[in-house]
DNA sequence: CTCCTTTCTCTACAATTGTAGATTAACCTC
DNA sequence: GAGGTTAATCTACAATTGTAGAGAAAGGAG
């Protein structure tokens, strides 16, 4: 399953509310867009027809949507072919540019460095 | 400057080969992707028509062209952006997606830990 | 009931992307 | 210098993406 960049902003809304009527939508995706409900509509639409959403309920007209797909599942391979599209094998250049760009804070260091020493643990036996 | 994922990986062939013919271009893009010349000819035309390459010489009919754009200028704020949409402040996920799915060596390992440490120096002073 | 509002449905359209054919033009070989 | 080969140019086209308007239809207010 392909998202496009919108798309994948609207599913994140789900993942983040649950579920939701395209008019709650519209008025989350207004918090950072200015685009109006037909668009909005378009893309829940899309969503559906790609199996993203899923309808759960209907009250009168109004259509209640809920994410079909679970954020893990769409996250982790896009994460894996993002890295192999744009760094291939290169990880150290990657990690740099994680380091250094990505601000993090006290705690989440110090989660990183768990998982560091975990993997290499891991790795050396 | 936005580049398509097909830009994109005709660029890398670029940053690793240096000056290039596009029939030398398309003999590389082959290794992976049955297209002909015609197609990698256009990519080409697009990747100069956003000034991601620039011709350098011409023997006869023959156009050599070169990255215009260095390596980092368009992987790091690809990065950064790729990050922010799909992961949001969410870095621990990215992290431990990235350690899991990444079998990294143990050399890469221990250069991790090292640059993780010194995040950690510099966000204790 | 009638009218306003809200939501849905359908249709559209320009830009980008992946793909390539037709045609032209320059080179090289004999 | 004639003919085959190679590279460039130009044009095209379907699919996807972001965007939205027109119109229908259902609900709610009075």
């Amino acid at each position: 399953m392909t998202l496009s960049e919108f798309e994948l902003e609207v599913l994140q809304i789900f993942w983040k509310f649950g579920e939701l009527s395209v008019p709650k939508v519209h008025e989350q995706v207004r918090r950072t867009r200015d685009v109006t409900y037909s668009t909005v509509k378009t893309i829940v639409d899309r969503l559906e027809g790609k199996g993203a959403l899923s309808r759960v309920e209907q009250h009168g007209r109004t259509i209640i949507y809920a994410a079909a797909v679970d954020q893990d599942s769409v996250r982790r391979p896009m994460l894996k072919s993002f890295v192999e599209r744009v760094f291939g094998a290169d990880r150290s250049t990657l990690f740099s540019y994680l380091m250094e760009d990505t601000e993090l804070s006290r705690e989440e260091i110090a989660e990183i460095q768990r998982m560091v020493s975990e993997a290499q643990e891991r790795r050396s036996k």
